[in-house]
Formats: C-alpha cells, structure tokens, sequence
DNA sequence: GTTGAGCGTT
C-alpha cells in the first residue's frame, strides 16, 4: 500500500531527500521504496503528481534517515534501471529542508564519511556526456511546456472570453510582446552568425550600439513613428495585413 | 495511448 505522501511528510526533521529523476512515468513510490530501503533506511517516498491528471510527473522524492545511506544510495541507484529506464538519484538541491542538506553538507562529506575512506566518484555522468546536451535542452520545452502552457493559456484564455470580447489591452501587449521578442532573436542570431563585422564595423566606435531593450528604443520606434504617424491605425497599431482583415469570427466572438 | 527536463505533498 502506498501510505507515502498521502499521510503528509512523515518527519523531516531528521531526514535526508534525495531527488530521484529520469523514472517511468508509471512508477510508483512503492516501487521505489523497498529498492531505496535496501541501501538505507528510507523514512518516506513521495513522488508528486499533477493535481488535474493524477499523473506522475517523472520523479520521486526519497528521504532517508542517514546520509551516509543516503549517499550510497545515489551512488548505487543513480544509474539503475528501473522499470526498464535509468534513474537518476541526487541529494535534493531545492525542498522544505534543503536548508539542512546545505548545513549539514551531506554531499560533500560527514564525521562518518570522514572515517570512512570512501573515494566518491566525481559524478561523471556519461549518460549526459553520451548523450547530447543540446537536445536535452531542446526537448526540455515538451512536456513541461505543454502542460504549463496549457494550463496557463486555457485559464486566462477562459477568464478573457468570459469577461468580455472587446478591449483586450493585455492581448495585444501579449501578442506583440511574443512578435518582438521572436524577431529579435532572430536578428540577434544574424548578427553573430551572418556577419556582425559588416553590420557593426566599429562597435566602440558606433555612437549608436544595436539596443537590445531598454537601452535606445528609440531607434526602432522612432522609425516607425516618424515617418508616418498618422497612418497608423487609431488603436495604436500599423497598418497591418492581418490586422487589416480582422476575422468575422473574431468581432462575433 | 503519447511526453523526458527538473525539485516536493497531507
């Protein structure tokens, strides 16, 4: 029976989390507690789930009663494969008592490790050197990003629509905000990648250095505003094909 | 039914 997590924190007072990443997303505390119970004696194992779906998010928190255990479980279980996938077991960094973890410097070395001519590896990880970091990272924006964004957008999407169709100031700001800060990467990648010699010969010398935000908008909106402020639209934006043609749909909705 | 970097609840 799984009474972990489900009767709250046991006792954390004298107890260690450990962070246990990369697990199935159908495994389950119990699955986790006699194989961390075998190196250590571990005081409760909560794995969080989404509040919507149930789900588990993919990763478990085991607390231990000692560290030392604690430790040896990181080493002997970071990197077991588990339901057929590899875990990843780390001292959590972040938590309701990662101020003990910090004080008590679990990770570094104890009075009883001291002891103890342990020689801790130094967390080679050849999994994330096998593997590429960029497309680690590249994937990260999957499922943490569709939930969040999912979540995020239908609530407030909700809120908007139920309040009022019209006057959306915020939807525009979002909407450009997104616009901008799209283009601007992109230039920002041609300077440095097409060639930002020709661009910016002298950038010392430049009077006026590419503003990146905040520092000369000035340049940019000047020349929108300049040339033609009295063309742009009474809603504050340009003329704009899409905004020229705004959808039946959307002045229905 | 899917996903795959990270940090936690009664």
């Amino acid at each position: 029976m799984s009474h972990f997590g489900r009767s709250g924190p046991p006792d954390i007072k004298d107890t260690y989390s450990l962070l246990v990443l990369n697990i199935t997303f159908r495994t389950s505390a119990d699955d986790l507690y006699p194989l961390f119970d075998k190196y250590g004696k571990v005081v409760d194992v909560f794995i969080p789930r989404d509040r919507r779906t149930g789900d588990s998010r993919g990763f478990a928190f085991v607390r231990y009663k000692y560290a030392d255990e604690a430790q040896k479980a990181v080493e002997k279980l970071d990197g077991r494969l588990v339901d057929g996938r590899e875990i990843m077991v780390q001292f959590a960094k972040y938590g309701p008592n990662a101020e003990k973890i910090h004080k008590g410097r679990i990770v570094e070395s104890d009075s009883k490790s001291k002891g103890r001519s342990r020689s801790r590896s130094p967390r080679p990880r050849y999994r994330d050197e096998h593997r590429d970091r960029d497309s680690r990272k590249r994937s990260r924006s999957r499922s943490r990003g569709r939930y969040d964004r999912d979540r995020h957008r239908g609530k407030e999407r909700d809120h908007y629509r139920s309040r009022s169709h019209s006057g959306s100031p915020d939807y525009h700001k979002d909407r450009g905000r997104g616009r901008y800060d799209d283009k601007r990467r992109s230039r920002s990648r041609s300077y440095g990648s097409a060639s930002p010699a020709r661009r910016s010969p002298s950038p010392r010398r430049s009077p006026s250095p590419p503003p990146s935000r905040g520092g000369s908008p000035s340049g940019r909106n000047r020349k929108e505003r300049s040339p033609t402020p009295n063309s742009v639209s009474p809603r504050g934006r340009p003329a704009d094909s899409r905004s020229q043609s705004p959808r039946k749909s959307d002045a229905d909705e």
